[in-house]
DNA sequence: CGATAAACTTACTTATAAGTAAGTAACTTT
DNA sequence: AAAGTTACTTACTTATAAGTAAGTTTATCG
C-alpha cells in the first residue's frame, strides 16, 4: 500500500491551515489531520517534526500567499482603490467561504501559550501586512482616491484591526456582518 | 486547615477570567487556576461542575460588569461623547492593564470546539454590546456630536470590530496600537 | 539483482487534561 | 452533644495530547 503521493505533505499543510486558522493552535490535534486523511500521526511527524514546526509552516505559507496575491494586485493597474478592493475580497473569501481567520488573530489570542517560533512568524506577517496596507493608503491619498487626515500607517492599522474584528463578529452574529463592516471601511475612506 | 473563605469561589472566577480572556478556552487548564491558588482541581469542580460551567460564569460576569458599567456611564450626564469615551477607556484598560481580550474574541476563535452553553452566552453578550453601542451612536448623531452617514447599527458594529482587532494587533505590534486605533475611531466619527 | 533512501506504519512513552468518588475537618443547627 | 452541611482533600479513572523508535513497504539507482 501507501502509493507514495508526493502530495501528502501538501495535504497535511492544507488541513493544518484550515484547522489552525479555523480553531487556533490549541483547538486542534494531530488526530484532526491524520484521521480524515487516513494516515497515522507519525506520518505527520515525518513531514513536520513538531506541531510548532507545522504551524510555523502554515503561517509562512500564508505569508507567501499574501506576497503573491499582493504582487498580483499591483499588476492589474495598481490603483489604490483596486488594491484595496482586492485585499477586501481576499479577506471576505477567507471569512465567508473558508471559515478561516487571519493567522494573526489565532496567534494573538493564544500568544502566551505558543512557542517562540510561531510568535516570530506572526510578528513578521503583521509587519508585512501593515507595510503593504500602509503603501496602499499612501498611494490612495496621493491619487486622491482615499480621504483621511492621519498618518497612512495609522489608517492601515485601523483598517486591519476592523477586518480582524469582522471575522470574529461574523461567527457570532452572522455572515452579513462582514459586508456591513467592509462597507463602513470604504465609507470611512470617503468612498 | 482550610479556614473556609467565602471568597474561594470568587478567586476561582477571577483567575478563570484572566485565563479565559487572556488565553482562550483551550489555552488554560484547571491546574493554572488551582496551583497558584494553593488548592486542588477538585475544589474547582466543587464550585463549578465543569469547565463549560466555569467559563459560562466568566462570560455572565462580564455581561454583569458591562451592564453596571454602562448604567454608570449614563448617570454622568449621559452625553454620547461621554459614554463612548467611557467605553473606550474600559476596553483600553482591559487590553493594556489586564492583558485581556473581550470574551467575544476568545469564543469566536474557538467557536467550533466549544460547548453550546458558552456559545449561547457569547451570542447574548454580543447582542447586548451591540445594542448598547448602537444606542450611543444614535444618541451621538441626534446630539450632533458624531458624524456618519450609515445605519447606527452598522457604525456600532464597525467600532466594535475595530476594538476587537486592536486588542489582537497590540499583542503582536505593541501597546501603542491601541491608542492609535482608538484615535482613528474618534476621527472617523468626526471628533 | 542487491543496496539504499523515501515514505510511511506499528507500537510505544510520557504528560496532561477533565472529571469523579469517597473521605475529612470545621462550622452550624437542633 | 449529636447530626448535618459546607468546603474542601486524597486518590483515582479515562481520555487524549505530542512525540519517538524501530520496523516495513515501495521506488530507485548502480
Amino acid at each position: 500500500m501507501t502509493i507514495p503521493r508526493t502530495s501528502t505533505r501538501e495535504h497535511i499543510l492544507k488541513r493544518a491551515t484550515v484547522l489552525f486558522q479555523g480553531r487556533g493552535y490549541n483547538g486542534f490535534s494531530f488526530k484532526d489531520i491524520s484521521t480524515p486523511m487516513g494516515i497515522r500521526n507519525a506520518a505527520i511527524h515525518y513531514h513536520f517534526s513538531t506541531k510548532s514546526d507545522l504551524c510555523s509552516a502554515v503561517i509562512e505559507r500564508y505569508r507567501d500567499l499574501l506576497k503573491s496575491e499582493t504582487a498580483d494586485f499591483m499588476k492589474h493597474g495598481g490603483s489604490a482603490r483596486y488594491q484595496l478592493e482586492a485585499y477586501l475580497a481576499f479577506i471576505r473569501h477567507e471569512i465567508l467561504d473558508a471559515h478561516c481567520m487571519c493567522p494573526l488573530t489565532n496567534v494573538a489570542v493564544a500568544m502566551d501559550t505558543l512557542p517562540d517560533e510561531i510568535r516570530a512568524q506572526a510578528v513578521t506577517l503583521s509587519n508585512e501586512l501593515l507595510a503593504y496596507l500602509t503603501r496602499v493608503m499612501e498611494l490612495g491619498r496621493e491619487q486622491d482616491e482615499f480621504q483621511f487626515n492621519c498618518a497612512a500607517e495609522q489608517k492601515a492599522l485601523s483598517v486591519k484591526a476592523t477586518l480582524q474584528g469582522a471575522g470574529q463578529l461574523a461567527r457570532l452574529m452572522g455572515p452579513q456582518v462582514v459586508d456591513q463592516v467592509i462597507d463602513q471601511i470604504r465609507c470611512d475612506l470617503g468612498l
